[in-house]
DNA sequence: GGTAGGATGGGCT
DNA sequence: GCCCATCCTACCC
């Protein structure tokens, strides 16, 4: 029922795109997948890990099927799911969910959300539904059942319709189309 | 319906 | 000192 390590063992666009319709798990709280953009290594320069190996991109560069969560704009944590084989960096940012278990935690969690599709649809938003910190759950095993933080098969839903277009939120590489979502699906980010 | 602007702190030059 | 892989509110149609 968790996803083994070897589906992050490939490519980072291949993992982004199956990610869709699995379901991330935290704290009582869980999710489906249905918004990821890849953030690839070589010349994607929109990558964290396209400055070099550092402190904080360790991770990235790190065995496949771990959690890289870090802070942006200083606020909000957002969650990473390392690809690739150990040692060459790739990873999956998870952008938006469909609230699966825990709504009524999920809400005490986010206030300030109207309806259902405010909990998790955004990559600041679903990490505090489900409440997912980096001191937490930075370089995290999902593929550990005893971790706390895990990715699991979806339920069945038939075929869906994956969308693929640009990065949301960056100024290089904004012509990859990295960024997938399912089609029609009302808990995405945007459009 | 839409958008402009502020909050806020770590990482890197 | 500048740059962010964002969210929320206020205010304007």
């Amino acid at each position: 029922m968790i996803l083994p390590r070897s589906f992050y063992t490939r490519g980072t666009v291949e993992v982004a795109r199956d990610l869709l319709g699995t379901v991330v798990r935290h704290s009582a709280t869980s999710g489906i997948i249905v918004e990821t953009e890849a953030y690839l290594g070589g010349d994607d320069l929109a990558a964290h890990s396209a400055r070099g190996l550092t402190e904080r991109t360790r991770v990235i560069f790190g065995p496949p099927g771990h959690a890289y969560v870090y802070l942006i704009y200083g606020v909000y944590d957002c969650l990473n799911l390392v690809a690739e084989p150990d040692g060459q960096p790739g990873c999956v940012l998870i952008r938006a969910l469909e609230p699966l278990d825990g709504l009524d935690v999920m809400r005490e969690r986010r206030p300030r959300a109207r309806g259902a599709e405010d909990l998790t649809s955004g990559p600041g938003r679903l990490t505090m539904a489900l409440g997912i910190t980096r001191a937490e759950c930075c370089g995290a095993d999902v593929c550990a059942a005893d971790s706390g933080l895990t990715v699991e098969e979806g339920p069945d839903r038939g075929a869906f319709e994956i969308v693929a277009g640009p990065r949301v939120g960056i100024t290089k590489c904004v012509d990859w189309p990295l960024r997938f979502l399912l089609g029609g699906n009302r808990f995405v980010s945007r459009g």
